[in-house]
DNA sequence: GATTCTATAGACCGGTCGGTCCAGCGCAAG
DNA sequence: CTTGCGCTGGACCGACCGGTCTATAGAATC
């Protein structure tokens, strides 16, 4: 499911080949997921959103600092990107452009995930020191640039573009300017 | 074309459909088209960056500082998303996560797309001071921040991440410093 | 062992997909 | 007026879509 939907979106593929992917058929799919391919949908936002989240926590732990963190999470999806051959985006941007206006269970999810990461790193922003507010608006950019990077090394199939991003970032990330 | 695409991205509008909406029937597509759905949307992809590219000259030429009109450019986006019930969304993002990974032509187009959008930023910013290689890194952010931030905004159906994503933004965006 | 009920398997449904093809309309050349 | 042809209109194609439904396998209860 998470890599279909990663390498050609939620319309992009049809249940059928995801169930003979899977090794299942239609009835049990429809036993467990009685809303259908939505439902399915918002279990693996759900899914995708908390693995993403850990991952963002456990490199914000790793590391020293919030700006070594951040660009070796950046680094680190571009990298993975880049070994699926460019295939491997983001699952979550991708179904949010395709789906928010017309499925509205789950833009709700999608926008759960949303807050969380934003939360999770607006947190570690405030322990290092900044301001609750200066802390989301800092959380949004930064979550903001990391999909909008990665969407356009898809498109370029190269990942300068991200590293170009972060560099210019890097200035909003030491703690102690404005 | 633009709108559905928009609306329901790539693989989520059919071409009956779209051809009942402009009230053609299918023979004059795949006379001018011969490619098909694809040539069609390599088409749309190269109208749309064109304009895109247009409106964000319009802004730059307009405003008295590259600061000024950015923060102009994407609030006017964030604005007009809003104004269509969070439904027109950047019909470039869309079709880069979708076919980026399956159809070359479209990919290519896109990626001259944002290089073009990347670029005309970059140009105005090296009039204002910067050297190139500045220059170039801020675009990058400041590109990926534009389709990160209208994603989220999206998702949320609230546009509030977009104002936080600028004000985030807005101390690189000064001329004078590093 | 008989009964009950949940979960699985997959045939099948109408509808729609992108794409093809041909009949014929209407204009331009002679 | 006739001919030729570029363009248009739309019926039609096989494939596949998401979803439904029935038969039954297999575990649990008594």
């Amino acid at each position: 499911m998470r890599r279909l939907v990663q390498r050609r979106g939620y319309n992009g593929f049809g249940l059928t080949e995801l169930l003979a992917d899977a090794g299942a058929p239609k009835g049990v799919l429809y036993h467990h997921f009685p809303g259908g391919k939505v439902a399915l949908a918002v279990e693996a936002v759900q899914r995708s959103a908390e693995s993403t989240v850990a991952s963002l926590r456990a490199v914000l732990a790793e590391k020293r600092t919030v700006k070594a963190a951040l660009v070796a999470w950046l680094e680190g999806a571009a990298e993975r990107l880049e070994k699926s051959g460019f295939a491997n985006g983001c699952p979550l941007a991708t179904i949010t452009l395709e789906t928010a206006a017309t499925e509205p269970a789950l833009r709700e999810a999608l926008d759960a995930a949303f807050s969380q990461l934003r939360a999770a790193l607006a947190e570690t922003l405030t322990s290092e020191g900044r301001s609750r507010a200066q802390a989301e608006r800092l959380s949004a950019l930064f979550i903001s640039a990391y999909e909008g990077a990665l969407l356009q090394a898809r498109a370029a199939r190269d990942t300068s573009i991200v590293v170009s991003t972060l560099r210019a970032l890097e200035p909003l990330l030491t703690p102690d300017p404005a």
